[in-house]
DNA sequence: TAGTCTGTGTGACTTATATCACGGTAGCTG
DNA sequence: CAGCTACCGTGATATAAGTCACACAGACTA
């Protein structure tokens, strides 16, 4: 693990926590695709994201998975900091949507660190305030618009953190938005009339500027 | 203020804490209805909920209002806590839904009490993680729930806020639920047919056991 | 090369919810 | 008491989205 490369992910942290971040946290190689933390599962360390792209979903009574947020390197998985503090289990199940490096932290630290480094705290309030925030733009999405935007949204969520060639089903999509893979065909049909992106088999480019 | 309600509203804080909570809090009252926080506005404390119950909300471009949780006495605001530490603004709407008492807490004591109070930190915490979980429900609601099942879940908790005799009209609830009266008028048509319900005029029973 | 699988495209239909257009009624106010 | 206003009830219709059925096409596999 190299410390530097902590200290450029997650800048403003004091001299002292770089150490220890190094010294109690293991590492975590995921491979895209795999999951990172089920629904129901207890939760004994913190996640920082060192590297890739992580997907957050929630999941209905039947198993169906309603996309919510990313999580990118530099950012921390707010959820496994709450349940960690309370020792419970996980409400979300985590993904990884690319190759990523997460490192895990036992849990006693995060109270430890909490009072010692000022910095920490600073930056797990921060970490919160960000997922709720994201968490009050997802109502806003699902309360607010209809399945057009929604997908319009997404598709530039997508495209922020994996660029603007989308190695995606239509199926993919309509599992994310809890829709099905007909509507999502027909809006992305739409879509593609007013140029905002071209279809391919297996992917999607995004083209609007 | 007296120390012995603050003592058993919130419990298991250090002797000393309770202290500084009565030395440097102000107490706010409000008549049910009027506004304790508004979108865009700068957050300069943290609220305690004392006495009553306050709805927050998340509003749209056009003004509609969409209920989001409930908080109780003995409850903290959240959003007041992340936004109060970043000197930002609010990101909901907040109304007393009954006549209400609301302790204010400048923020700098925030960051104070954070480090020099475990159970502060430990309270604020706990906070973030209830109100994170509501957040959750909330999603999971409008993303999975038809209307029917979204009318019943909001007046289980208005009755278990406020009692089963609901002093509201069809418009309030679909403007809560971000619906039309009609359609909340036949739904509750239906719960009246199933001996859930009873509607009078300005307000509805709950006589479902 | 034929066969199979997975992803895509599309018409027809169903369902949930929203909207429109009324008419009715309780309670208040001049 | 007349008339007003806010609330409630309900049919007709419109729209968005979900479901069903089926056809087709690219890619891989025997």
């Amino acid at each position: 693990m190299d410390i530097n490369n902590i200290k450029h992910l997650f800048p403003n942290l004091e001299e002292g926590l770089y150490g220890e971040i190094v010294n109690h946290g293991t590492i975590k190689e995921l491979k895209a695709g795999e999951t990172l933390l089920k629904v129901g599962q207890t939760i004994r360390s913190t996640m920082l994201i060192l590297n890739g792209v992580v997907k957050l979903y929630r999941e209905d009574d039947e198993g169906k998975e309603f996309f919510i947020y990313h999580l990118d390197a530099g950012q921390a998985c707010s959820l496994s900091m709450v349940c960690a503090a309370k020792h419970e289990t996980s409400e979300v199940l985590a993904k990884a949507l690319t190759d990523a490096t997460v490192l895990a932290i036992p849990l006693e630290f995060m109270d430890q660190w909490m009072s010692k480094y000022k910095s920490w705290y600073q930056f797990v309030i921060t970490s919160y305030r960000n997922r709720f925030e994201e968490l009050l733009t997802t109502i806003d999405a699902i309360a607010f618009s209809n399945m057009d935007e929604r997908l319009e949204d997404y598709l530039k969520k997508q495209v922020n953190k994996l660029g603007t060639n989308l190695k995606m089903t239509h199926q993919d999509i309509a599992n994310d938005l809890n829709s099905s893979r007909e509507v999502i065909n027909r809006l992305l049909k739409k879509m593609e009339a007013k140029n905002w992106v071209v279809i391919h088999r297996n992917s999607i480019e995004w083209i609007k500027k």
